[in-house]
DNA sequence: GGTGAAATTTCCAGTGA
DNA sequence: TCACTGGAAATTTCACC
């Protein structure tokens, strides 16, 4: 992980379509030692997948919101219920008076209700707290 | 953005480098039509752009926190003040008590700190209030 | 890490439903 | 308008230096 790899990170990071000749040349290296990198890159679990990035309006989905769930029990090992809840992005243990932060994103706030209904059916959940998105200014890949 | 298209955003977003031959035999369609499904998706927008998704932990990002931004002013002129700040990752406007949700990335929490401190350096900015992510469940992309 | 060539894949016509 | 076929052009992906 040197400072070539990293712009590499970055460079796919904004278009993970381009030719290997096209990033070996924005990092002064050729298309077969690009490959090569790249490869390892993703053998070593850097690079987890390549994906496209989808505009979530496109889809039918207006509504983004954070939904801090308090709990009367350790939700350390509830990750599938979590995720068994399609609309849910992301959720996240966190330290402080709620216990998990989850990102969910749905078409309006009747399917967001409906999301806060199925929280409620987890084990131990006992209080949700949520919190709508009015605009986003953005949402980006990590820096590196 | 009929059935067709929305299975092929969804066999996208798990692999976007699988070739057009593959894609198209998992949804019945050649390879030079599923060509054609992809690139009008990408000229209508839904597909923003291709793109690698990444271990921040491999990057030497281990904390995740989100920070809830109060401010004693309008605030939805300010996306570029925090855009500005490499480590945020996602910036929302929300609606409640606080103003701005931004979700923060960095190596470790004297860094963190960092982007507090940085975070109270933009114009209207009045209080922060941070929460530390102790575990992450899961990342993924939207559901279709 | 570079080079070059073989194997795939992309991508564009032309055609038809 | 949408999809299929065939082939040329580009790219990936190897073996070898």
């Amino acid at each position: 992980m040197d400072e070539i790899d990293r712009a590499l990170v970055a460079l796919l990071q904004q278009d993970a379509g381009q030719a290997y000749a096209a990033l070996g040349k924005a990092i002064g290296l050729s298309a077969g030692a690009t490959h090569e990198r790249v490869r390892k890159l993703r053998e070593r679990g850097v690079i987890r997948r390549t994906t496209v990035d989808v505009d979530p309006r496109a889809l039918g989905l207006g509504v983004l919101a954070f939904v801090m769930v308090e709990s009367s029990a350790w939700m350390g090992d509830s990750a599938e219920a979590f995720a068994a809840i399609s609309e849910i992005e992301e959720a996240h243990i966190i330290a402080g008076s709620a216990s998990v932060l989850v990102k969910v994103r749905t078409a309006g706030t009747e399917q967001l209700q409906d999301v806060l209904r199925r929280l409620y059916a987890i084990e131990g959940v006992s209080g949700t707290q949520a919190t709508v998105t009015l605009e986003t200014f953005f949402e980006r890949p990590p820096a590196l």
